[in-house]
RNA sequence: GGGCGUUUAGCUCAGUUGGUUAGAGCGCGUGCCUCACAUGCACGAGGUCAUAGGUUCGAGUCCUAUAACGCCCA
């Protein structure tokens, strides 16, 4: 054991002890080790990514339920990976082959994806080796990637499984599409944003009849009309009864479209008559189809206007608007522009404006996956929390809409859709394996659909996938389910509601039990953090400049449950600052314990020589310790924080530690032992309880006080038992002891408030006198006596039960009875009188409210029994208080 | 348009089942280099708990309405 230094240096260590425990194994977990099992599954970063404050506090919360479970026995795993991020990877790739000046078109398929790979090799893993520097206990042996062969081979089972059920079929339908990106999306990957639009109101001529014959339509995207092919109304809409049956003129294309009549139409809304242009609006393709109307795509995938776009054509979506709308203008058919606010859908991987597109996609048939899971969260299985979100889960649920899963896209898992060639034959089917040749004719002259599957479609078998299914296994049927999912509510639909279904559908039984969802990590202003702000704080320098442990102990600590954070790198400080006085709190420790190998293995403490002080801080402890569960039970983090904070701050460091000062200089060796043993058995706890959210430093400690005769690693060591009452007082830990500890705390603030008052430097003594509230507590005092002195800066205090003062001297009213204040010059007996009439003032008061609330019938008739005993105690306490302030007062006033 | 959240000290936020005198961190003021710690210690100032009603013996807490801000969905 050696000395610890004078100052923590946390980035040395904390990369040794992460090697060390790595290498020592605690991370693993087996199946066959038995017991009970706890289990989650990482929310799988994007293979791209990089760790910032969101994942921080994400990995952090699950690395300290992790980490206690660990220490208290479970069979504890937690699983690492990554996801392949269809989308995002290919175009990271993309753009490195444009900085060449290529693109994916000018090689095949195969040699694209082989460049994809590579760069996953060389960069993917970036974000979990940032994962260890924050302390994640994962075991890293169980890493998964949703590309990896046995995660793919889950996708494709799933998939056939579902097409087989009829559950994914393939259809022509509006979906959403990004021009940039060049691929469909699912709803969920449209991100909404309201935008400043236009409102254009355009004329449309009736055929053949007079100038002055025509409907007017309100459009915000004047360049779809090229694709219109009717113009609705609402059936009820008597101002567009006479264009009932009537037939209009497009203009610029002059193509002829009917006025068809539908309810879908509000007639409140623009002109109450709308353009239909059923290939380039999801509600306008619902009314295509209802009459059957011709579909007309006029753009290509890039979101150029094409062929059908007339004298548009190879115009941007954009430049088209402008020329149009300036055509329309010149032919008088643009009636008004008005200002118009509404939400465009945007992708969320580029942010380019999203075009509904018709064109031909995969689906999953959602509501008959959506009823086992909507009942799961109804019945309990599946708890949220905070517990609101439920309700955000279940409206999803209730309203699920088909899911688009094709993405034409190349890096991802291609659809294990084949189609046979042969004219006669033309078949369908889908294999989990190449086939051969077609089922049905036999043919070898087959191919493969050429879309892959959204990522998402990878990620909601993750739970399971991870434990190798569709092979049935030791692992699978022993993590799964697993236990608790901490995620954040923005994938609450991609993510969390998917893979519930998913594990109904495909396991028969829930992927967790419970879901946490915590809010969003902001800067100080509020907002999110992003690049295009730059307003992100980057965890590894927060990690560079206080540890890894203050950015776990800070982010955790400002987090309530379930709400957003705000952070600036300020905040950081408490965490370090915590640290700090951890490591210091230690070298005290460890500086009077000495040589000696601390007797922490079994805490026989002996009850005569355990002081209430003693007493008071093992109860003190017990308490914590039985906060700390229940905090971190129920998910409020920042309170399990807090709870350990307090303590270690407020009970062990200001307090104890200071009453500790005096037996560990004086001369009772058997009470300098004891005290030294209270002092290892409360750290050693409190190493503990502290481990799962300062992992590094609690090790640290661990290992330099030489707590290895406990455990190993404190990672391993048992999580503190709460001991109750009863069990403590068996101990030697009474009850009386604790209030007394309590009652001189207050006492001691009290006498200093008086100091205060009479603005004594600390360098000035004053002795103290206390008459004490009855003989027992005269008793105490006078027997703890010396404890007091520091704290009073006083060379002495009496302890006299019948005490008058000769002279004018301070006084104050406290748990223990009436403290007077010795001051070497006059005492100002005008000042001081004054001084205890405010204070009788401020008693009156008290006891006056206290008084009324107690002669309300209402209140001792209705009140709860406790709560009226409680007020009457308040009411004698305050009269006591009044007497004494009384006499105090006449005993200063001239006769 | 529908839903959810937030509103408590100068700032950021706790306040759990309605019950004594509403708490913390930071910041601010004053005094301390007290032999673990100035990344520290002690003391202090600072609150009509967004507004208006209601329920109750009792409301920061429950109900209704309003306002502001934020988020999600359409």
């Amino acid at each position: 054991m050696s000395e610890l230094p004078k100052t923590y240096d946390p980035q040395a260590i904390e990369a040794k002890w992460y090697d060390w425990w790595k290498q020592r194994g605690f991370f693993r977990a087996e199946a066959e080790w038995g017991g009970q099992p706890y289990t989650i599954v990482i929310p799988p970063p994007n293979v791209t990514g990089i760790l910032h404050m969101g994942h921080a506090l994400n990995e952090t919360i699950q690395d300290v339920m992790i980490r206690r479970k660990r220490m208290q026995g479970f069979n504890t795993l937690w699983v690492p990976g990554t996801d392949h991020a269809g989308i995002a990877t290919q175009n990271v790739v993309e753009r490195q082959l444009k900085e060449q000046g290529k693109s994916r078109w000018d090689m095949s398929r195969e040699e694209f994806l082989k460049l994809v790979w590579a760069w996953k090799e060389q960069y993917g893993g970036t974000i979990l080796r940032q994962l260890e520097k924050l302390g994640n206990s994962c075991d890293w042996s169980r890493t998964r990637f949703t590309m990896d062969e046995g995660l793919s081979e889950a996708v494709a089972e799933t998939f056939v499984r579902l097409y087989d059920k009829k559950l994914i079929y393939r259809g022509e339908y509006i979906i959403n599409w990004c021009p940039r990106c060049e691929t469909a999306l699912s709803d969920e990957e449209s991100e909404h944003t309201e935008q400043a639009g236009r409102l254009y109101h355009i004329r449309y001529p009736v055929k053949g009849g007079r100038k002055s014959e025509y409907v007017v339509v309100a459009t915000t995207r004047p360049e779809t009309m090229l694709g219109d092919t009717a113009v609705a109304v609402n059936p009820r809409d008597e101002r567009y009864a006479k264009f009932k049956g009537k037939t209009l003129v497009l203009p610029i294309l002059n193509r002829e479209i009917p006025v068809i009549e539908d309810d879908f139409v509000d007639p409140k809304f623009g002109t109450g008559a709308v353009k239909v242009t059923p290939a380039h609006d999801p509600n306008d393709f619902d009314m295509g189809r209802r009459h059957a109307l011709p579909m007309i795509n006029v753009m290509t995938p890039r979101a150029q206007m094409n062929e059908n776009a007339g004298p548009y054509q190879g115009m941007s979506r954009e430049e088209c608007r402008k020329k149009l709308v300036a055509d329309l203008q010149a032919a008088g058919l643009l009636v008004k522009i008005d200002e118009h606010a509404h939400a465009v859908g945007h992708c969320y991987r580029c942010h380019t404006a999203v075009e509904p597109r018709l064109s031909p996609q995969w689906f999953v048939k959602m509501k008959p996956l959506a009823r086992p899971a909507i009942d799961a969260v109804k019945d309990g299985r599946i708890r949220f929390v905070p517990e609101r979100w439920s309700k955000v889960y279940l409206e999803w649920m209730e309203n699920i809409r088909d899911w688009c899963i094709s993405r034409q896209i190349w890096w991802g898992h291609r659809i294990p859709v084949f189609y046979c060639q042969e004219p006669g034959c033309q078949h369908e089917w889908a294999s989990k394996t190449a086939p051969e040749k077609c089922p049905k004719c036999g043919t070898t002259n087959f191919k493969q659909d050429e879309d892959v599957l959204d990522t998402w479609f990878s990620s909601w078998l993750w739970p399971f996938s991870v434990f190798g299914w569709p092979q049935d296994n030791p692992d699978l049927r022993y993590y799964y389910p697993t236990n608790d999912l901490v995620t954040a509510p923005e994938i609450i639909f991609f993510w969390v509601a998917r893979m519930i279904m998913a594990g109904l559908e495909f396991m028969g039984e829930v992927p967790f039990r419970r879901v946490y969802l915590h809010g969003t990590v902001r800067d100080n202003q509020g907002r999110k953090m992003s690049k295009s702000l730059g307003n992100s704080i980057d965890p590894l320098s927060i990690i560079g400049d206080f540890s890894a442990d203050a950015l776990r102990f800070s982010l955790v600590a400002l987090t309530a449950t379930g709400q957003d954070v705000y952070i600036s790198k300020e905040k950081f400080e408490l965490g370090r600052n915590f640290g700090t006085k951890i490591w210091n709190a230690a070298r005290f420790l460890q500086m009077n314990a000495g040589e000696a190998p601390p007797d922490v293995s079994d805490p026989d403490f002996t009850p005569e020589l355990l002081t209430a002080d003693d007493q008071h801080i093992l109860a003190r402890l017990h308490k914590t310790i039985a906060a700390c569960d229940e905090n971190i039970e129920r998910c409020r983090f920042n309170d399990y924080a807090k709870a350990i904070y307090d303590f270690f701050w407020h009970e062990y460091c200001d307090w104890y530690v200071e009453y500790a000062k005096q037996p560990l200089n004086g001369t009772d060796a058997a009470r300098k032992a004891e005290v030294l043993k209270v002092m290892h058995y409360v750290f050693a706890n409190a190493l503990r309880l502290l481990h799962p959210i300062m992992p590094f430093l609690t090790e640290e400690l661990w290992q330099g006080l030489g707590y290895t005769v406990l455990a190993e690693s404190v990672m391993i060591a048992s999580w503190p038992r709460v001991m109750e009452e009863e069990e403590l007082a068996a101990w030697g830990v009474q009850p009386a002891a604790v209030a007394y500890v309590d009652a001189k705390h207050a006492a001691i603030g009290l006498a200093r408030n008086l100091r205060a008052d009479y603005s004594l430097p600390p360098s000035q003594a004053a002795d103290f006198v206390l008459r004490p509230a009855d003989i027992a507590i005269g008793e105490r005092v006078r027997a703890d006596r010396a404890a007091y002195l520091p704290y009073l800066k006083a060379q002495k205090l009496e302890v006299e039960m019948d005490f008058t003062p000769a002279k004018a001297m301070p006084s104050i009213i406290t748990p223990l009875g009436t403290l007077f204040m010795s001051l070497a010059g006059h005492v100002d007996v005008t000042a001081e009188r004054q001084r205890l009439a405010d204070q009788l003032q401020k008693t009156e008061q008290e006891l006056a409210a206290a008084s009324k609330r107690l002669e309300n019938e209402n209140f001792v008739s209705r009140a709860k029994p406790d709560v009226v005993e409680h007020a009457r105690a308040r009411k004698r306490e305050l009269q006591a208080k009044r007497e004494k302030l009384a006499k105090l007062i006449e005993a200063l006033t001239p006769n």
